[in-house]
DNA sequence: GCGGTATAATGACTATCGGTCAGTGAGTGA
DNA sequence: TCACTCACTGACCGATAGTCATTATACCGC
């Protein structure tokens, strides 16, 4: 069986190809600019050949967005399994730290999460993908209300539903990166997306740790 | 110079008709669906008479946005203005009610902004354009932070800085729309819209209620 | 009315691009 | 050496955004 092996690794290989191919194209120079040709002729294959690797342009895309959120899920969980703090507003901190970071180094992947949410994908790949996509951004949430029960165990935060409170945050979070995304907003608000950022999970863990 | 009042009327008219077909189509079916063969049915015209009124098909999307947004800025300025109520917090709530109404009401003008807030209409279409939405988009926003600024003269918000504020409390709410907006994640959080984002509105409230 | 002109509208046409599939040839195993 | 598999190819197809030479219509001075 050493030549199936053999065989399966270069698949693997190729298609790995494709996808770095596809990451340098969509990042450099835009989700919607570069055509499928594009795509192969800077993976050094034919255009037929990428749709034997994935069902179609929208499903490479789809892809890569999944690699993105597994990206950040696992910074997430880096930060938050090592318990080093065991503190729970501390790790709170860290977490939303964590995506900052991530947005920050990786804003084409952050650009693609968000497309995501605008339900882009819904219509053009399988249900299985974007299932597999969904439960990713899932784990992301669920960290978030782990944390906060934790929290409240510990009685810093006083909320009645840990996983309604880290819908909350996530969407507050989300939110002011969207929002910081357009330079006159950050003019109109003479802020920047540090400053902001840090007001805004300010506000919200002022409202966590309020009873009430 | 009446037959010239006449025609640019007529034309007006003629742009009016368009613009309501796409409407229907775009909304009915989505935005990527309908070609502009498919709108210029609808408006029954020519395809070439719909490029004699719009640059381009993201174009007409991009007015429909601007329709979208103009509609919005005129609802919480409804609540807004007539001072119905003279307390600021009060204020808040209704304009964010105003928001929530809106988007339930309008969810294809809904998904239009955020799309936009996406980025996505800044390749294709005119600067002036963009530059005309990014200004309705910021009414919005100007508006909570005006709310802001006089509850906290009437002490009842301990906020450094209103524009600030204003800034994470649209990304809250915007985060939280965007984030219900998928069934899968209302049933991990057990929740639906209306819950959510009132339970966001009150933690943002919470924390900007406490001082410091 | 009538001819000339300006303006609006048309739809055949072009270019582009996502996706397909019949054909090719390198590698494999007997 | 031969038959067979299978990854790969690229010419081709259909759809569709956008163009432009042509046509239709309305207007105005006479």
């Amino acid at each position: 069986m050493s030549t199936a092996e053999r065989r399966a690794r270069e698949k693997a290989q190729r298609r790995k190809e494709i996808l770095d191919a596809a990451r340098q194209e969509f990042f450099e120079r835009g989700f919607h600019r570069p055509t499928v040709d594009d795509v192969a002729a800077r993976a050094e294959v034919s255009k037929g050949t990428i749709y034997l690797y994935f069902e179609s342009k929208e499903g490479i895309l789809a892809h890569l967005l999944f690699e993105g959120l597994d990206l950040l899920v696992k910074e997430m969980e880096a930060v938050c399994n090592p318990e080093v703090s065991t503190e729970a507003e501390c790790n709170l901190q860290e977490l939303a730290n964590a995506y900052l970071r991530f947005c920050q180094a990786n804003p084409s992947y952050f650009r693609l999460i968000m497309a995501f949410d605008r339900g882009r994908f819904e219509e053009s790949i399988s249900p299985q993908l974007h299932q597999q996509v969904m439960n990713k951004s899932l784990q992301g949430l669920t960290l978030l209300a782990e944390n906060i029960e934790k929290g409240k165990a510990a009685g810093v935060f006083h909320v009645e539903d840990p996983w309604q409170a880290a819908g909350s945050v996530w969407a507050a979070l989300n939110g002011v990166l969207v929002l910081m995304g357009h330079p006159l907003r950050q003019k109109l608000l003479r802020s920047d997306l540090e400053t902001m950022f840090e007001a805004t999970l300010d506000l919200v863990l002022r409202g966590l740790k309020d009873g009430r």
